[in-house]
DNA sequence: TCATAGAGTTAGGCAATCCTAAATAAATAA
DNA sequence: TTATTTATTTAGGATTGCCTAACTCTATGA
């Protein structure tokens, strides 16, 4: 009877340790491995600190340090990381489709709820919501088993003028922003055109369609990189 | 313009907090004040843990505690147990009834949730469910001012031969006895009849009437005394 | 090349929560 | 009443996760 080494059942990650490597996954999405103040900026604590988690991160095999350089995801942490984002944006839809919350409160409550919610219950909501591929703010939602098309899409900031576009995704972390974005109709599949680009980073004028036909609105460059825009044949 | 002395925004309570919070009110609630062996058995803690807790809870003016008598909870640490109960209440309920949960499930993950959800949560929960009075193991939920009408019933086991009675609560946190329990047609609302009581801690027979007329059945004391009964007009 | 700014790490602490072992108080039985 | 048992508390530790201050490494610009 040959007892056969399954991997032992992971014990369940604490909520820090879940949130590092939500952050650690993003940052790296993005593009170089992520250093200590990276790390430390998005989750507001001292770099000193992290610096600690770090330690035991790679410890667990979660991440691999490389000193002075940054830190990497190992598979095994991106897959918890992937876990954390699934519940964390399925709890986002729910809250949003089924229970009503404005989209620009849904964000703090899923980072709550994303540490303490079992697999069943997030299996549950997903299927009340029909298995969605992406949550309000227009992210997409990892499978069970981890997989994801993650694009990158240029900012609104990145833009020429004359294009057309559809929104893909928004920034999902700054309540006002987002309250000001739905007023503005810039939300997940609206369509746009850029009017104007002033330069040295002026306003943005763009044409939003709407059910009435569309209106003129202008946004400045730091909302502008909150918002994550693809080309569309005119 | 004299600053009013409101009561300081009171910080949130940690998890363990509003466990013993939560534990030392159903201890009281059956009788005496709750010693620190019945918390720590509850809990399944040390009862050393205990004492170092009780010290924390009764530094924060959540309970009182006479050394080696027991201990009291403050009216504020009642508010907060109250809170909680209303929380895990809700959540059993939102649940079994929204999300399809088998009600021997939902008592571990609702203990999970009832941490992490914010009132904006339970409250919107509270709405889709019609402001419920009941949990599904018939346990009185809290309003949100904090009040309930908690009574104790008597359990099955102290029930006399040929009474007629009406379920009205079962204990909740062991989902082997949940699962048999509905298995048996016992379960909040449904009425018996105790056609026997064998002494000497017997079973104890009982017709239990359904859609189909009724079955007898047979139950040993210990499942008993998980069932709280009301006597009810023949 | 070398001084220095900025990033990263180490050292030393603190609070919350748990633990075991030892000491003490209270209740019970002889 | 005293001896024993049981309950409670204290002492001393461990872990997690955060902090500040001080030190060290890396990269940059003169």
């Amino acid at each position: 009877m040959s007892a056969s080494p399954l991997p032992p059942p992971a014990p369940p990650l604490s909520g820090p340790v879940e949130d590092y490597l939500k952050t650690i996954y993003e940052l790296e999405r993005v593009g170089e491995p992520a250093t200590t103040n990276d790390i430390a900026l998005r989750l507001e604590i001292s770099p000193a600190s992290v610096s600690g988690m770090v330690r035991r991160l790679a410890d667990q095999g979660l991440i691999t340090h490389e000193p002075y350089r940054g830190v990497r995801l190992t598979s095994d942490g991106r897959q918890a990381a992937l876990r954390t984002l699934r519940r964390h944006r399925i709890l986002e839809c729910y809250l949003t489709e089924v229970l009503g919350y404005p989209w620009d409160r849904v964000h703090p409550e899923a980072e709550q709820l994303e540490h303490a919610a079992s697999e069943e219950l997030i299996e549950r909501m997903a299927a009340a919501l029909g298995n969605p591929v992406q949550d309000p703010h227009g992210a997409p939602i990892p499978t069970r088993d981890g997989i994801v098309e993650d694009i990158t899409f240029r900012t609104l900031a990145e833009v020429a003028q004359g294009e057309r576009l559809r929104v893909r995704r928004v920034q999902d972390d700054d309540a006002e922003r987002l309250r000001y974005l739905a007023e503005l109709g810039i939300r997940p599949g609206a369509l746009l055109r850029v009017l104007d680009k002033a330069p040295f980073d002026g306003p943005i004028t763009l044409w939003v369609d709407d059910s009435a036909g569309g209106t003129t609105r202008a946004i400045g460059v730091s909302l502008a990189t909150q918002v994550f825009v693809e080309a569309v044949a005119d």
